[in-house]
DNA sequence: TTAAACGAAGGC
DNA sequence: GCCTTCGTTTAA
């Protein structure tokens, strides 16, 4: 610290009456504007007050502030390598860098800032002057004074060094040794989290927490950054400083919200008291709320639902509603599909009353022996097939019949329920609905189908098939197959198959039904809600165009 | 937001 | 022409 005191710069860094200091041989504080700083007294000063600009800035490697050069003539200002065969002056640097020849790198422009990135404002300057001793190499990522700078060495077991091609890496991340990451300039993310102590982030936290006038150059995090002056203005940072500033003048926003609100209540009363905003009420505000009691709460909604909704009513009555208009197209649509399924439903239990006439009429017939004979010759012993549930090759004659029995066998292993019984009013026999007291379930099969509940009951030995007969698949004959039910492989199970398909037919009906009512449900709901209080207290339609007065489209009209 | 990848400038 | 490494882009 005595180093430090001991620069001119120290001598020259006062303050004003508001504690800002001040700068440049014009003795003002920094005004936001481009600066530059002597790398010998470190004394910052403002660009136009000396005639260098921004861009004759960018060539220069090293400069001396005119007092520092009276004192010490060695000291003359360096540029960078390309005007190093010439030591041109400011003027002819400015001329020569617009010219097309020669550009100055854009990219690395800034590594000649060290003049003026240096700045007596940063936390750093102070501890880092005592390495001011020797020459260092500086750029826009290298302060040229930290230890990490000072080192010529790679580590050589840090990732970026991997990944350097002489140590056999591919050279991808192509970034210098984490151990020469400069602790001032490196970019942020290649040491604050990884490099940077704790013991460093105390140091300057403390520092800064207890920064007073005492304490000098070391400033607040946001005076730190505000006096860090930066000479190339990129594309990220433009973009960066714009969401930057949208957060900042949103903090502002709510800052002025929250003081227009303090104001308020202060206003009122002074201090921590505010007034509650209860009708006619004078009493202070309970702790975290506006009012002093519930009851103030209930009254002013009470007064603002009076205010509001009859205005509210008479908007809502005035304006045409289009999503009333369609909800009422939507009932309508959900009720005539109500009707055709209503429609499809007394279809299906006529066809289930008529089919039972069928059956019954069925085992009214004779068995004839004749029949059973003749059928058995027809068949085609050669032919073999597979059982699909078991596998096993098996007589055509018999394969109905045994794969009906093989897939109850399988699948009467199996349950299938619901926890919820049937409740369907007015239809008969369509769920098995056997309770399963270990799975707590109702059986959901079809009645007639299920194996796991219902057995087939024993045909007598004298009961016919019965199977209504038909010529060219469909076209009923209106005979009946009078071979013994026993023996007829043909139509094996016939009347649990032909009720399934109608029992089937008819639970999807049930289906629709209720997806139906569940529609409707919604619907009304939905135009129940539309008008009620709540709504037509939160909700409101604006009207943007005043001379449209009917917001429905044309195709809707 | 951060890390990885990579084009390219500058130095030697 | 190679090496180093900065700054930007892209992907996660």
């Amino acid at each position: 610290m005595s180093d430090i005191d001991q620069t001119p710069a120290m001598d020259r860094a006062v303050v004003d009456a508001e504690n800002t200091p001040l700068y440049c041989i014009c003795r003002k504080p920094d005004i936001n504007c481009f600066m530059i700083g002597c790398d010998n007294c470190n004394e910052w000063f403002h660009g136009h007050c000396i005639n260098v600009t921004e861009k004759m800035a960018k060539v220069i490697r090293e400069w001396y502030c005119q007092q520092c050069q009276e004192l010490d003539p060695s000291l003359s200002i360096r540029y960078r390598k390309k005007n190093r065969d010439k030591d041109v002056e400011p003027e002819r640097v400015e001329k020569r860098s617009s010219t097309p020849e020669y550009k100055i790198d854009k990219r690395r422009g800034s590594k000649v800032s060290v003049s003026q990135v240096h700045h007596p404002s940063s936390p750093f300057m102070m501890s880092l002057s005592l390495l001011h001793y020797g020459w260092v190499k500086r750029s826009a990522r290298m302060c040229g004074e930290c230890e990490p700078c000072t080192r010529t060495e790679d580590c050589g077991q840090c990732d970026f060094c991997k990944d350097m091609k002489k140590f056999g890496g591919p050279n991808k991340i192509r970034q210098k040794c984490r151990l020469r990451q400069c602790v001032v300039r490196a970019r942020v993310s290649f040491f604050i989290f990884r490099w940077f102590t704790n013991l460093t982030l105390l140091f300057f936290f403390f520092k800064s927490w207890g920064s007073d006038e005492e304490d000098g150059p070391f400033y607040s995090p946001v005076q730190r950054k505000k006096a860090i002056k930066v000479k190339h203005v990129k594309r990220r940072d433009k973009k960066f400083d714009k969401k930057k500033e949208s957060r900042r003048h949103k903090q502002k926003q709510k800052h002025r919200d929250r003081l227009r609100h303090s104001e308020r209540g202060d206003g009122r009363h002074g201090g921590d008291l505010q007034q509650c905003l209860g009708p006619n009420c004078i009493e202070s505000t309970r702790p975290n709320s506006k009012y002093c009691s519930e009851d103030c709460g209930m009254k002013l909604a009470t007064n603002r639902i009076y205010e509001i909704l009859p205005q509210r009513i008479q908007q809502w009555q005035q304006s045409p509603c289009i999503a009333e208009e369609q909800g009422k197209k939507q009932l309508e649509r959900i009720r005539r599909e109500q009707q055709a399924a209503r429609m499809r439903l007394a279809e299906m239990e006529r066809r289930f009353h008529e089919l039972e006439g069928i059956i019954a009429k069925a085992k009214q017939q004779v068995v004839q022996q004749d029949e059973d004979v003749n059928e058995t010759d027809s068949e085609d012993t050669d032919l073999q097939i597979f059982c699909v549930s078991c596998s096993h090759p098996i007589n055509p004659k018999v394969a109905l019949r045994h794969m009906e029995r093989c897939y109850a066998k399988y699948e009467s292993q199996t349950s299938f329920g619901s926890i919820f019984p049937t409740r369907i009013e007015g239809a008969t026999r369509l769920f098995c609905d056997v309770y399963n007291l270990q799975s707590k379930t109702y059986c959901k099969r079809l009645q007639v189908l299920c194996p796991e509940h219902s057995r087939d009951p024993k045909v007598p030995a004298d009961e016919v098939c019965g199977c209504p007969l038909v010529r060219n698949v469909f076209e009923p004959t209106g005979e009946y197959c009078r071979v013994s039910k026993r023996k007829c492989n043909k139509h094996y199970c016939w009347e649990k198959l032909r009720r399934a398909e109608v029992d089937l037919e008819r639970v999807r009906v049930w289906y629709k039904l209720d997806e139906l009512f569940e529609q409707e449900r919604n619907v009304r709901t939905a135009m129940t809600n539309r008008a009620g209080l709540l709504a037509l207290m939160l909700h409101q339609t604006i009207q943007h165009d005043p001379l449209t007065t009917d917001l429905r489209s044309n195709k809707d009209r």
